[in-house]
RNA sequence: GGGCUCGUAGCUCAAUGGAUAGAGCAUCGGCCUUCUAAGCCGACGGUUUCGGGUUCGAAUCCCGACGGGCUCACCA
């Protein structure tokens, strides 16, 4: 359902320049027209009007709908029983290719179906592409997404960010904005450390490795895991990693070979998957290409005069430790008095239901909340050394951000500062988006803040766009997936059902591989984007000591899924290519009257939609918008290809067939179009045949 | 403890403050001699976690309780 007032609903009790509403939705003409009528009968402005009358969510009832309590108010008696006469007096005005009917407080307009269809159609099959606006027209959006860190595995879990900012990249450019795609590389920072420090203990082992043809990726994460091990055992690893990062930041000459082979090669893997994926970026600035605008950052936020002194390392850690030591306190008081009040015996039984409940919770607590406090009393240091960091005191909920470390260092933060200076001066964009997991919200909202404090008036511009995450991924109980292997595995299986369906289309051995490969990459963008962003996604099944991937969810091909959209799409390209010879659909002669059954006209009034749809997506950020778009689109196709007939309708009295069978294919073409540019807009390939 | 976020059908999710809360999966039953059955049609399935409040009208807004998830200082 849409809705035709304005944004934010300023402007709609006043007589004040209503805002104008966005233009080309299909029943637009239809809202003006009415509303004009409406305006006639009650004396109340159409501008205010307008923004009152919804799409129906019954078709039933019919297309437009009016609520009259508002507009009974407008008009100068508010109330139930003056809504229910207000609707009675507008069923009686007439207007053009509109039918006025009331229930109650309520008024429905029926739209003429061949005006719908004329308007509809006509907008799609002259757009191109359709959907396509130019109100982002002179406006830049920087959308950083993906960003994976070298020498660690690309997983299910940098696949959301991957394909959430891929499909953002392309609503914003469907609306007529400038899109700059930026892979923030992780090329930067301590894990190169151990990086080095892993090959110049392994490197000899290593290397055969690679020469033979295993992946160069796979072999790093080896070294990478492997290090981190022996670093937990000696902490002389970890002080020959620090001293590695030291000289690669001091641009030794071996470091930095060895550091930028392992930037080149991993940056080949990746490309691997974003061609298998069809994905791309605008801009590859990874972290370490900030290196030398550091400083000057620093300067800047010196001169700001925000940084204050923080904590020492021994006040945080003890402060750490106070407040898990007030948690397990607690817990421990809290379960005393829970079996206390168990141990009454008059107690009913759903009170004694609910008070074991939180003892069973409380008791599997506690070994935990005390584990908590033994770790952060080992963390705190012997001695005081008085070492102070410099940052941002952010105040009450956000804490206090540190900028530059007690060794006179840089952090993250001071990083990403220093990149959003480059972006908003290398592209004076309007909007700069992280397309980061929900866990990193308290990263950036901080230094968002930090530069608004700053002056920086583009910061405003600045937004983090979170998602949620894969659960229960554990390298230790071999839920962690690569995404390799999950694409892998998609393929296969895409290959498997079309083994399996019964198919009326031939296709080459070279196509079968293609069409696999396309579907299989489709189910799994498709199942990351179909829901809200911000929800996790829970893939892992099964009892506590059997924990396994739900492989049938995740690679799921039947119902609200990639190839359920796929196939809509490929059924409709099937029936345009078997149209005869001569018969290419076109606008003209086409007789809209024909497509007046309720499954055409149904896939008809979806495709209308489309526009406002984008706009929605792109105002939430949520590409899950377009997911749900284009799962009733492809709904509605297969609706409408199961109840009528395209090339060969069945005659019917006092109907011209040929004609029929006109409007029908130009149907499909709209259609098939409509879905393909949807699709596009996701990152979910068309498919021909399948 | 602070901050954020979520709670809707057995499961996964929808629903601009509007009318009878909708899909998919699962289960059961139909439909390939008609353009692709990875499809269509039907049945079953709900005290929208609970309690208050605002409103003509609440899954939606406000308050509270309960229950998940994430996060809280020098790793990126």
């Amino acid at each position: 359902m849409l809705s035709y007032g304005p944004a934010t609903g300023v402007g709609c009790c006043c007589v004040a320049d209503p805002e104008p509403r966005p233009r080309g939705e299909t029943v637009d003409v239809f809202v003006d027209r009415i509303a004009a009528a409406i305006s006639g009968k009650t004396g109340v402005a159409a501008s205010e009007v307008a923004p009152l009358i919804q799409t129906s969510n019954n078709p039933e009832r019919g297309d437009l709908a009016l609520a009259c309590f508002a507009l009974a108010g407008k008009a100068g008696t508010p109330g139930k029983d003056a809504a229910m006469a207000l609707a009675q007096t507008l069923v009686g005005l007439s207007i053009e290719e509109v039918e006025v009917s009331a229930a109650g407080p309520f008024v429905n307009f029926k739209l003429a179906p061949a005006a719908i269809a004329n308007d509809v159609l006509s907008r799609v099959w002259n757009q191109s592409p359709y959907g396509a606006s130019d109100e982002g027209a002179g406006q830049t959006v920087v959308i950083d997404f993906s960003s994976p860190n070298i020498a660690k595995p690309f997983h299910l879990g940098h696949l959301r960010s991957t394909v959430i900012g891929w499909s953002l990249r392309q609503i914003y450019r469907a609306l007529g904005y400038e899109v700059v795609g930026v892979n923030h590389l992780g090329d930067w920072g301590t894990q190169f450390g151990f990086m080095i420090t892993a090959w110049k203990r392994w490197g000899d082992e290593a290397m055969p490795r690679i020469e033979a043809g295993e992946r160069d990726v796979d072999v790093f994460v080896d070294l990478y895991v492997k290090i981190n091990e022996l670093a937990k055992k000696d902490p002389g690893v970890r002080e020959e990693a620090r001293s590695w990062f030291a000289k690669l930041e001091a641009g030794d000459e071996e470091a930095l070979k060895l550091w930028s082979f392992f930037v080149e090669r991993s940056k080949v893997e990746f490309q691997r998957i974003y061609d298998i994926l069809g994905i791309e970026h605008e801009s590859e600035r990874g972290e370490a290409f900030y290196n030398d605008k550091m400083p000057a950052t620093v300067e800047k936020l010196k001169a700001s005069g925000l940084l204050v002194e923080g904590m020492t390392q021994r006040e945080t850690a003890l402060s750490k430790l106070e407040r898990a030591e007030q948690k397990l306190e607690k817990s421990e008081l809290e379960l005393k008095q829970t079996e206390g009040k168990l141990a009454d015996e008059s107690l009913k039984d759903k009170a004694r239901k609910k008070l074991s409940k939180r003892q069973g919770k409380l008791q599997g607590e506690l070994p935990k909340l005390v584990k908590t406090v033994e770790r952060a009393r080992e963390a705190v240091p012997a001695d005081e050394d008085g070492l102070r960091p410099q940052g941002v005191d952010l105040g009450e909920g956000m804490g206090f951000a540190i900028l530059i470390k007690v060794n006179g260092g840089t952090t993250y933060t001071t990083r990403d500062v220093t990149a959003a200076y480059y972006r908003a001066e290398t592209y004076s964009p309007s909007k700069v988006l992280y397309v980061v997991g929900q866990d990193q919200r308290d990263h950036f909202l901080p230094w968002f803040k930090i530069l608004e404090a700053m002056g920086e008036t583009w910061a405003k511009g600045f937004s983090h766009i979170g998602f949620g995450k894969y659960k229960g991924m554990s390298t230790r109980q071999g839920t962690a997936v690569f995404l390799d292997e999950v694409l892998e595995k998609a393929r296969a299986r895409a290959a498997e059902a079309a083994a399996a369906a019964t198919k009326k289309v031939e296709l080459s051995e070279e196509e079968r591989e293609q069409v696999a490969q396309a579907i299989g990459t489709g189910a799994i963008k498709f199942f990351d984007l179909k829901a809200d962003r911000q929800k996790d996604i829970d893939i892992v099944v099964g009892p506590e000591d059997a924990r396994v991937i739900d492989w049938d969810r995740l690679l799921n091909l039947k119902g609200d899924s990639g190839p359920y959209l796929q196939f809509a799409h490929a059924r409709l390209a099937g029936i345009l290519a078997k149209a005869p010879e001569g018969s290419a659909p076109s606008l003209d002669a086409i007789d809209f009257e024909l497509l007046g059954e309720s499954e055409t006209l149904a896939l008809i009034k979806v495709m209308g939609e489309f526009l406002p749809k984008i706009r929605q997506a792109a105002e939430q950020n949520e590409p899950s918008v377009i997911s749900r778009y284009v799962l009733d689109l492809a709904a509605k196709t297969h609706q409408f290809l199961a109840h009528q007939r395209v090339l060969t309708p069945i005659p019917q009295e006092g109907v011209d067939t040929e004609a029929l069978a006109r409007a029908r294919l130009f149907l499909v073409a709209c259609s098939k179009k409509t879905i393909a540019e949807a699709l596009d807009l996701l990152g979910i390939e068309a498919l021909e045949k399948m």
